[in-house]
DNA sequence: GCACTAAAGCAATGCTTTTGCGTTAAACGA
DNA sequence: TCGTTTAACGCAAAAGCATTGCTTTAGTGC
């Protein structure tokens, strides 16, 4: 029995970092809906088989692009409280929903083939708000699970921002944040 | 100056009515992900030029006809009690959402070129909570509300059927409820 | 009825996606 | 180091989807 190989060496690292290079350069000189697939082929120079080879589609490719770019993320700055901590982060995170590539990156999530890319997109934010409460832990706070937090913070910002258009404002999660505190 | 001109009347209503058949007994055949426009405007006795001008695209489309399937709901049950209405609903709602068609049609939404195609997604949740709220006030009962509850069961409960893969289980549920109704 | 025009049909066109097959170059063992 | 194996890519043909200009049909109001 042979076990499935890979082979992520060499050519494929290269054609991947073409390709995503190649989305980021298009992605800034227009619109993510004029996107298409053979454009992106073109200028990472490779052929369109190759890209839907790989990635299936469109939708799955951009997500996977977003995705390993927003990793590089400075570590989250550190208030001396947890509340502190997490209005910070949730101003920044509201930033990142209501932006065009924010959004872009939820929708193309939601649309992939692949199931696992939705749940990955949310990862980021996961590992985030781990750590916020581990830090308030080795303070001795009390903290919120991280269950509580997904559920009371970003469960209602994601909703919003898919499903209601309307940017969420300064007081929105402000109210949620103190509901999530007294959990 | 001439108000625009719309003609619901005759062939565009037969139109509409035709292709939403359609849609249906082809979903009844085969998955959701192998329809095609083309292949519904066949099956309607229409050209393909005429669903693209009108919808613009499949998720568009499929969307709408969700939409209206959605409406002709059996008022909810008095249980006697927000809570127990509130129960009672819930079973149904996380069982419609963790149906294969639930979830496609929270897909199709969001894939739409049309961004009031999502709002107007949530739109009868929204009625249908409101329905409760005003049960729970003409009984005397204090209720939360509806951005309450919107935040704190609908937007957990899509947010983990887009982004997490399980299926809401009871247990949760209950626990939403049980915060939600704390308000 | 009659004129007006929104909405549908038709058909040509361009673009995307899929697929078969040959080629290239990682991976691995001798 | 070299040879073998085969995953991943390139190429090109074919299939299918989306778009568009023009024509025809049939609601709507007079």
């Amino acid at each position: 029995m042979t076990t499935k190989q890979t082979r992520p060496g060499g050519r494929s690292a290269r054609v991947q970092q073409a390709v995503h290079d190649a989305v980021l350069a298009l992605l800034d000189e227009q619109p993510r809906e004029s996107l298409t697939v053979p454009q992106i082929a073109a200028r990472a120079g490779v052929t369109p088989s190759t890209l839907y080879r790989r990635w299936g589609n469109l939708p799955t490719l951009l997500a996977d692009v977003d995705l390993r770019q927003l990793r590089p993320d400075q570590p989250p700055a550190d208030t001396g409280s947890l509340r502190g901590d997490l209005e910070s982060w949730l101003e920044s995170y509201v930033d990142d929903l209501a932006s065009t590539p924010g959004q872009a990156m939820l929708r193309d999530a939601l649309a992939s083939t692949d199931p696992g890319c939705a749940v990955r997109c949310t990862e980021p934010t996961r590992e985030r708000l781990e750590l916020l409460i581990e830090r308030a832990h080795s303070r001795g706070e009390a903290a919120p699970s991280l269950e509580a937090l997904m559920d009371g913070l970003v469960a209602p910002l994601v909703f919003r921002t898919l499903f209601s258009a309307e940017r969420p404002d300064v007081e929105l999660y402000r109210r949620l944040l103190a509901r999530a505190l007294s959990e």
